[in-house]
Parts: structure tokens; C-alpha cells; sequence
DNA sequence: CTGTATTTTCAGTAATTACTGAAATCATCA
DNA sequence: TGATGATTTCAGTAATTACTGAAAATACAG
């Protein structure tokens, strides 16, 4: 690896972290390189950063243009395919959160779904069966929550987070003067 | 493996799940069994069912209950140990929450704070910190927001995901009346 | 203490996953 | 079209991770 020490240190670091979820070493290397590269780069270049096979590269691309985390990019008069990230944080936050429900939540939720609807055949499956009904309300609750504030825009999405807990106590005053959606018992 | 139907399929979509992320199929088996199982196991009762050797079983336990996800239950009159998951799903969610922002979370920002106080010695390295101070800020902002929201009540954070995105529309209404922190420019 | 039940450790092996180099495919230009 | 440059595929191998059985450690009852 052939790198300036600071970028070295955050691509190891994310080669480490990549295997702390599913990703591997590699995919999180390239991926770190391309964020904190200030153009777009080509398999070769990366080959020649990263010291890894060609091939290691290929793939390492295709799994993260999979996950939209790496956008191929025509650089004009140049026959290579470059490569860049989603500039944007918030841009990457928004396709992480997505790719990973796609790959994680949403398969369970369809089982859960499943299984939700078979018989149950003892006194076991039947209290299996209402755990799953409790973990599955639980995520459909989130994914509910998700699909509607991933629409915010950006800027209004930062003034909820900047606003933290504090929501819960507007929304507690609120509550006393206008109606949103359907009654609910009050907890004190 | 020995069990019902019903809970079969749960346990074996978990162990595949498991490994999508880090965690190997064992544990995302032993997790499914424990979760739905009407009283808590031990050991050989986990060896049984899932049809893993007894080391493996321990061993899982163990990675469980470094997450928090497996607790150990005393049964009166057996020295077996036993184990069950917390209960509510809500507090699964927050045990996962919390772990995950540890494991994953935490390390990459203290590696991020590291490097943004190095000197960059050249314009890569310039721009390269530039844009690791854009991740470590939208971190940062997810942290605090996390640290924030985790204080919440179940029910009051139940309601907060029941409004979804019309928070929004609520805090828009406020702005208008009560200061909140610092003031921010109004985007139209 | 001694004996027994239980859990943990760990070296060896199996299974899985990552990586490479060579060959095949694809794209582009003259 | 053929030649050249670029990318992908894939079989083989390396590296990593998961799992097992046997042995060691631990806990406890008599």
C-alpha cells in the first residue's frame, strides 16, 4: 500500500471496520479511497493505492456499486471507467440506510409475515408465533417511521436531529392544542 | 435441528440473517430460540434443538452475552445455567442500538478525531481531511441526536415514530412562535 | 476433601470467504 | 475488420472463520 500516512489510516480503518459488518477488507479500502479522493479514480489507480490484484478490484466495485456507494464516472477523452462515491454525507447516510434495509429488513419482515399466517400447531408455536408478532410490529413500526422521513429534505431533516429529545416536548405542548391523527390515552 | 415447524423457520431465517452481518449462524440461532422460547434454556436443551455441539453452544452464549442479548436466568434447584433474551422488544432495540454504536460507532470517530488534528502535508492529505471533518460532523450530529432520543420513554418514543414525518410540519409550526437554541437561516 | 455435574478452553479440522493470475470477454479506434 | 486497451470471469489457492471433541477448569454437594 502506497498511501499519504493520514489517507492510509483512514482506509485501514475502514478496511477493519468493513469486516465488522459484512463487507470485507478490501471493498472498505476502496471505498474509503474513493471518499477522501478528490477525483475520480480508475481500477488501476486504486490497484497501485491499495496493492491488491486487479481482479480483487473488479469485484471490489461491482460489490459497491451494488450498494450505490460507488458511481462510475466518465472522465471526457479517457477510455477507463472512474469511479467516485456520493459526495454528499447525507447523500451516503440516505443509501446506506436503504441498502440495509433492503438487504436486512425487509427479508425479515416477509418472513415474519410468513409466519404470522401459518397455524399454529402447539402451546409452543403459539407463543413463538406472538413473539414474532411483537418483532414484527416493532420494525414495521420503524420502517413506517423510516419511509417517511427519509422524504425530508436534508435541511429539515438536520433541524430534527439538531433539535434531539426537545421534539418529544414540542410535541407533548402540541398535543394539548391540535389533533394529529388518531386519539391516543395520555400517559399522566 | 429438532424443532416445530414455525419456530424452525424462524431460527434458520436468523442464522442466515446472522451472517449478513458479522455474527456467525450459530449465534443468530441460539438468539431465535432464546427469543421465542416460553421459558429460558440451558445449554444442552440449546445443544438439542438446534443439533451444534455443546463448545459451540457455548461459545455462542458467550458472544451473546457480550451483547447483552443473552441473559443469564437462575432456575432454583439446577445448577444449570440458563439463559433468556430481555423481553420487550423495545429494549432489544436499544440493547442493539447501543452495542452497535460501540462496536461500530465509537471506534470510527475517535479514529476520525485522531486524524483531523494531524498537520496535512500536502494538498491530498488537505483535501482528504476536509472530507473526513464532513463525516465526523454528520456523525457527531447522529451521536448526539442517538444520546438524545435513547433517554425516551418507550411510549413517548412510540409516539415520536407514530408521527413520522409531520414532526416536522409541527416544529416548522413552532419555529415560528418559540426560540430554540441558536437561530439558523430559513431555507424559502 | 472426593466425587460428580457443568461449563470452558483449545488444538485440530472443516467450511467459508477472500484473493490472485490467466484467460475470456467487451469496447473502441484506425 | 483486426488490433489494442480495458474489464470481467473463474478456477485454484490462500486466509479467515466456524465448529468439534477431548481435556481442563470450575462449582458444588456430600
Amino acid at each position: 500500500m502506497n498511501l499519504p500516512p493520514l489517507i492510509q489510516a483512514f482506509v485501514l480503518h475502514f478496511g477493519e471496520m468493513g469486516s465488522r459488518w459484512g463487507i470485507n477488507r478490501t471493498v472498505g479500502q476502496i471505498y474509503a479511497l474513493l471518499y477522501v479522493s478528490p477525483v475520480p479514480l480508475n481500477a488501476d489507480q486504486i490497484v497501485e493505492a491499495l496493492g491488491v490484484s486487479r481482479s480483487n478490484v473488479s469485484m471490489g466495485l461491482r460489490e459497491l456499486q451494488a450498494w450505490n456507494l460507488a458511481i462510475p464516472k466518465h472522465v471526457p477523452d479517457d477510455r477507463r471507467d472512474h469511479f467516485t462515491t456520493p459526495g454528499d454525507v447525507w447523500e451516503i447516510l440516505r443509501v446506506l440506510a436503504e441498502e440495509r434495509k433492503k438487504r436486512e429488513v425487509d427479508p425479515t419482515l416477509s418472513v415474519l409475515r410468513e409466519l404470522l399466517m401459518m397455524a399454529p400447531a402447539s402451546e409452543a408455536e403459539r407463543h413463538a408465533q406472538h413473539r414474532m408478532a411483537e418483532m414484527h410490529g416493532l420494525i414495521e413500526q420503524l420502517t413506517t417511521w423510516y419511509d417517511e422521513v427519509k422524504r425530508l429534505e436534508t435541511e429539515r431533516l438536520a433541524q430534527l436531529l439538531a433539535l434531539g429529545s426537545r421534539v418529544a416536548r414540542i410535541v407533548e405542548a402540541t398535543d394539548k392544542v391540535v389533533s394529529l391523527g388518531r386519539p391516543r390515552k395520555r400517559k399522566e
